[in-house]
DNA sequence: CTCAATCATGGTAGCGCTACCATTTGTCTG
DNA sequence: CAGACAAATGGTAGCGCTACCATGATTGAG
């Protein structure tokens, strides 16, 4: 004798409201919605016409319950400012835009334990897909990934052993790369300049190491590093303790390109010619290195494709067709500019 | 005789689990997880304890459906990378992180049309709260706001109508008092240059406009702008447009800091003594204004605290306690630097 | 010591939707 | 033209949780 819970949903219209004036099922709408191919022609205007009216939109939360899946993409990113992610987060957005899965974007700060409690959180979810930067999970998350029970793709480095799907680029390599192009340009006494020394960031040191030990020139007062967040006025203190540390440095590798324009902006003030006194390789390409003055020489990343590339394996995955090639190294670009032209 | 449809959730616990486990109903378990304050110390352990073993995290989805109201914040930006709605979704990410509410970014390109259609998504969620960029709604979008049925917070700017509430600054004023800093740093033929003419950047012009003509020196050869994204390399460009048309030109005043990096680069490359020929002034005081040379004076905004400020008052708004300043006007700060010392 | 008020706990009935069948209708084969 | 089969539609029973009410235990006032 209990009356109905009077519309505590607040009076908006439900697939049954449409059902009643379409003159149809539930089921039918539901499907008509969802699966329009299964729908006869006639019935399929009629009950657009009913939706149109009514202003009918299918609630996401009681979709997500009955079907056991919602209609998410999970993102985990260490950082929302950083260009880099947030270059990777729109593609993924742009590529969603005219899908109907929702974005649920989770920001980690570069740490392991909060990358743990956002992949319980998300699990709880039962998102469609996930997408994770970065290789380096935590056992506890990596297990949490592999039972996500939906495709997952890392994004931002490619490895050896997926969880489930990649796309990115070797950090070593860029790193190496942009050090030999220094080694080759002429420069010897070549410095590593980074902050906040994530995973990524490591391996580009690791591929400046690389090349520096190859040509007999690495020398450890050659690297300055330091685990706070990379910034432009960072990059310019980080290069004057370099310069203190080492005054004949001839160059300088930045782990990105906010330290390299820190680098740039310190020469100006110490009036010190780039590149005729010193080299300066950025990382990453943001637009401002090809308009700074002089231009800096930086590797181009493809950071959107990223995001754009792994949602299109995702979806694949999703649809029952999972990618091939389950790793996708998007690669990198040396663009040689005015700052190493000597 | 149907037997239950064999776990479809993919075997994770229910709330049922917990309850047997604990020895206790299901309600109460409930009870105990969100309102711990109602269910007995004794009881409260128990269940804990439950919890833990199972590992159980309630579904967000069941929840929302049962209760008519999901934890989530909808976010509404004009877009992800600009780094000045990068920092206040930064701000509302770090003033959430602790709370059980999860938040769903929308971008919506700074397409009015777009901003419905997400309004109307996020609507069908029923989201505890609405935080949107902007006071320029169109009608319908306003009205989708007004009727959401949660406590609405529109950022960036402050105005006459609020929806609900607000939490920003005056563009107008901020552009009035960057231009009138260059008249008494005894600029005259002060240009404005911008790109992405969004209505904030409209008022910013106004308030330039209003200053010139205050001092007699309005010209409308004077402004320089495009409806196309904002970058450093077209703030080169713009710059460049603008002396060709305005050879005389001694100032510019700058839609934001981009533009103002790529002015003084070009500066850089074209001989162009900055502040002695030219004063710069940028807008928002991104971390680089500081570190470049010369150092530009900038209009610096308060992104982060626009973001916890409005998370703040939804919160409140959330508890019963809605603030009694629904208007909250952050102000700016005008930061003197290099660019304007001559 | 009684009775009302309070507190702690539980049962039931949905929230709005879809998975899983069942049913009806039309279509093709032999 | 019967029988088999596919296509189109519908009914029922939950998905996992909480609002609402009911119940029993405890307390305090008179």
């Amino acid at each position: 004798m209990t009356r109905p819970r009077s519309r505590r949903g607040g009076g908006r219209p439900t697939i049954a409201d449409v059902a009643r004036k379409a003159g149809v099922g539930a089921i039918t709408v539901s499907r008509a919605l969802r699966e329009p191919g299964r729908v006869s022609e006639d019935l399929r205007r009629q009950i657009q016409a009913a939706v149109d009216e009514l202003g009918y939109v299918p609630d996401p939360n009681a979709r997500a319950l009955a079907s056991a899946r919602a209609e998410v993409f999970g993102v985990l990113v260490p950082s929302l400012t950083n260009n880099v992610f947030a270059e990777v987060v729109r593609g993924i957005y742009d590529s969603l835009s005219d899908s109907p899965f929702r974005i649920q974007i989770g920001n980690t700060h570069y740490s392991g334990l909060e990358e743990e409690r956002l992949l319980q959180v998300f699990g709880s979810q039962r998102p469609a897909a996930l997408i994770v930067a970065g290789i380096d999970q935590t056992p506890s998350a990596r297990r949490l990934l592999e039972n996500a029970g939906c495709p997952v793709v890392q994004v931002m480095e490619t490895g050896p052993d997926p969880v489930d799907m990649m796309v990115g680029f070797s950090h070593f390599d860029g790193g190496r790369t942009a050090t030999e192009h220094l080694l080759q340009a002429g420069y010897r006494k070549i410095g590593f300049i980074g902050a906040r020394m994530d995973p990524r960031s490591q391996r580009r040191l690791a591929g400046y190491r690389a090349a520096m030990e190859a040509a007999g020139l690495f020398d450890p007062r050659l690297v300055t590093t330091t685990p706070v967040p990379s910034s432009v006025s960072l990059g310019r203190e980080l290069f004057r303790d370099a310069l203190a540390k080492m005054p004949t440095l001839d160059g300088v590798f930045c782990n990105n390109d906010d330290i390299a324009l820190g680098v740039l902006f310190e020469c100006h003030r110490a009036s010190i010619d780039v590149p005729k006194q010193i080299g300066v390789v950025g990382f990453n390409d943001l637009d401002m290195m090809q308009v700074s003055f002089p231009s800096i020489t930086s590797v181009r990343t493809h950071r959107y494709e990223i995001g754009t590339r792994s949602v299109a394996m995702a979806l694949a995955a999703i649809a029952g067709n999972p990618p091939e090639q389950r790793v996708v190294d998007l690669g990198f670009e040396l663009v040689r500019r005015e700052s190493t032209a000597r």
